[in-house]
DNA sequence: TCCTCTTGTTCTGTATATGAACATTTTACT
DNA sequence: AGTAAAATGTTCATATACAGAACAAGAGGA
């Protein structure tokens, strides 16, 4: 079923944007009490409510609600494609591809990466790493 | 509101579709006279039912009950990759993945990065895209 | 007209969401 | 550790909304 899918998520962004139950409540205008609910599968959130979560939160209803269609479709393409090249396949690569697909800043920068010189790469690659040690421990 | 905009949105995909309503109704396994409540907007599918539908229709649930408006710099993106670029999307995406697969550093920073809250995340963007300003013009 | 297919509506039992109040857990500070 | 405040979890009563069955209405064909 995918409302534990639902109440995981909504716990998960939440908390992702340091917002507290009743930080939430007063976005989506509901009592706090529900929300709790929520998170712990105990209500699952009418349509109305789900779509004002996508918005807080920035995401589609597709990944709030875990409908994963589109991300199987997606795993399909990859899989033919990489079988077709030998190449071995990481089913985690797909969650990042999601990831840097709604991030599209993010995206351009990885394009403009790919153009640089290897050790310029490389070392945005360790400069990226020591950014987000700082920003993990704040 | 959206629910007269999912009302709606279901029959036209149905009708799309060339089902009656009793097709429809078996497809989800619900009973016909739902479907006609749904159309008619005196009745609101809940979650579950938008997901079957969505799946019997092939579409996304931010299509099925409109919610178009969550991010529209994304549709945009889309739109500009599909139409004005020279390569296919799928051909774009295999390009981030097999840059990620190669580096696996690289891999490992994005899934901390999606870790962090929004606003770290975000900020972590634009570090990003300032070093890669400086680094291109080294 | 009669029949069939399709869609719309009413009625009823059941299930589920909601908010307020209360209970428990966690956190922060001394 | 001890305490207060904050955050989260749970219970309860009320209200709402759902699913399905039965019935009604409209369109089209023989």
């Amino acid at each position: 079923m995918s409302s534990e899918q639902i109440a995981h998520n909504i716990k998960l962004f939440r908390e992702q944007n340091d917002w507290t139950q009743k930080e939430l409540a007063e976005k989506l205008a509901v009592s706090r009490s529900v929300i709790a609910k929520w998170e712990n599968n105990s209500v699952t959130p009418d349509i109305e409510a789900l779509i004002k979560l996508s918005k807080v939160f920035g995401i589609t209803l597709d990944h709030i609600t875990g409908n994963l269609s589109f991300r199987e479709d997606l795993l399909k393409d990859f899989k033919r494609i990489y079988s077709s090249k030998s190449k071995s396949f990481d089913e985690e690569v797909v969650e990042l591809v999601e990831y840097i697909m709604i991030h599209p800043t993010l995206k351009e920068q990885i394009y403009r990466l790919k153009s640089l010189p290897m050790k310029k790469q490389l070392s945005i690659h360790q400069l990226l790493s020591n950014m987000i040690d700082q920003y993990e421990q704040i």
